[in-house]
DNA sequence: TCCTAACGATAAGATTATCTGATGAGCGCG
DNA sequence: CGCGCTCATCAGATAATCTTATCGTTAGGA
């Protein structure tokens, strides 16, 4: 019988990952030499090359690839032991890796960040921001444990709960307060302002005006761009609700909010079907799901204040 | 993050199918003080108690069981990557556990390990002789590559192949030679002789004579022991066309061909759909079927020999 | 009630596996 | 042609794991 030890599937999965060997050893905490000898003794083992060596880099075989890919599930399998036997312990405590999407996080990260270690205080909680495919495969993939994202996913292998919805307002430069809110048709006749491709709330605004992405290579990278470029007069943006109490605060611009039907998306939260922090984690959504309540309060009281002010 | 080694799986999973310290340490070739540390030190990794150690036994905590559940999955598919890599290099060698129902065993064996060793001579077999459902049962856990039973398994996590056909012969006093060949209907009126319950020859027997089990506690462990029953004149019985050769040279009996339609069983080979040896097995499934295709023919020639002289 | 056998836990020393740091060899690039 | 990057190899150090011997507990029989 082949006698893998769990340390080789470990070192060869980060090696399959990075591609190279002193990253691969540094990701591991080891040296590279030992990353070298357990892959050399992981590919006696099976007896199979498992990459090859070239000068520049390192690839791996067709048997390699389709090795990693088995290991990772593996991996994924052993680590969820750790996770399933804290759901046994049955407490809210030990790692939680969470992922959110940029146009959520900055806002609600902080809010969700108090009121868990309020609540929870043998909770570490680990951030990523990505954009929403990232995150999904990842997630999927056992490297986080759940994500804020716009629903719906529609990855028949995560659970999606949804945690609020959230108008977009319209963001224009000072001078139109007061003005007409324009109707979506209208919308496509000013300057859009958008944020850069691989953002889903630049899908959605898009979405809303029912239009495709024009050509100005203008996209910003952030919301609070996006606001600062309004402000400078450079044309008009949508952003969500949540995002108005940080993001207008100091810039000069005027919000307006849509006739009904009103444009909005649904934030949730996704997590893997079998991931057997299922129990805790809806608890956790729940406490999210309430944070980003106080957080919308607070954004439609701000929005009162600039309409007034 | 939780550090386990495959180690511990392994043993953790020893002690939860045995439930003994000293068995399992024995089972896996170690000593039992060596078997007790890992055990404690994955409970300490995992936080909690796998099993409770009573004064006359070791009982597996929820926990524990829920846990065993998945490391034997988990410890299954690291087995699998071995197989997996057997599989890429795309030659039959290795280990091939293969399961053998008792009705065929001993007629089919000889040939196919004869057969496979003299096309494949770096092939290990390992055969195992079980009823039915312990095969299955085997197969379904990875302990078996493969096992050969009569269809259908009617399992949905195996593919199965069909090998060949034979009919069933009845097997008489050597005072009936020469004598009527009885309908189905008045083999219910015969002292119909039987295997002990579990094989699956036996119910393809009864079914056949569309008949309730006897009660008469007969039942016998082999079909070698049928037929010498049945020289003793205890009554009559069938056998499958692949046991005439062996089983009716030396005894007194006589053997006569059911009208059509026969009675008969498919044997198969059957293994896990995801096995990574799937391209293997399905050749190895040709080299017994004409094993089997052999030995049948010299079972009919030596039918011929038995009724004729 | 006491003794014994069975069982799992513990401890000390030996053994084996794995790691580090130094160094070597192959290769592309300036 | 040598430099820098990369992975392989080696020797000695370190850490993980094992074995043997022994202990404490418990159930069952004398």
């Amino acid at each position: 019988m082949i006698h893998l030890t769990m340390r080789q599937l470990r070192y060869f999965d980060a090696l399959a990952r990075l591609g190279h060997f002193g990253r691969a050893a540094e990701a591991c905490a080891i040296s590279q030499p030992a990353l070298s000898m357990q892959i050399k003794e992981m590919e006696e083992a099976l007896g199979g090359v498992l990459l090859e060596r070239n000068a520049r880099q390192v690839v791996l075989t067709r048997f390699g690839e389709q090795l990693a890919e088995r290991v990772r599930e593996i991996l994924r399998s052993v680590d969820e032991l750790g996770d399933f036997a804290r759901a046994s312990r049955d407490k809210l405590t030990g790692r939680l890796r969470l992922g959110m999407i940029p146009t959520v996080a900055p806002y609600l990260l902080p809010k969700v960040i108090g009121n868990l270690t309020r609540k929870h205080p043998e909770i570490d909680i680990h951030v990523r921001e990505s954009k929403t495919p990232t995150l999904i495969e990842e997630l999927v993939e056992g490297r986080l444990d759940a994500a804020i994202v716009a629903l719906p996913v529609s990855e028949p292998s995560l659970t999606e709960v949804a945690l609020f919805a959230e108008n977009f307002l319209l963001v224009r430069p000072p001078e139109y307060e007061g003005a007409d809110v324009p109707s979506s048709e209208m919308l496509r006749e000013m300057r859009l302002l958008l944020l850069e491709e691989g953002h889903c709330f630049r899908d959605q605004a898009l979405s809303f005006c029912n239009m495709q992405a024009p050509r100005e290579m203008l996209d910003a990278s952030s919301l609070s761009t996006l606001v600062q470029m309004v402000g400078a007069g450079m044309g008009v943006t949508l952003i969500p609700e949540m995002a108005v109490g940080v993001e207008t605060r100091s810039a000069s611009v005027s919000l307006a909010r849509f006739a009904d039907p009103q444009p909005q998306r649904t934030v949730g939260m996704v997590w893997r079907k079998t991931s057997p922090l299922a129990k805790q984690l809806m608890q956790i959504s729940e406490i999210v799901g309430s944070a980003a309540e106080g957080l919308r309060k607070q954004a439609a009281a701000a929005q009162g204040r600039k309409r007034r002010g």
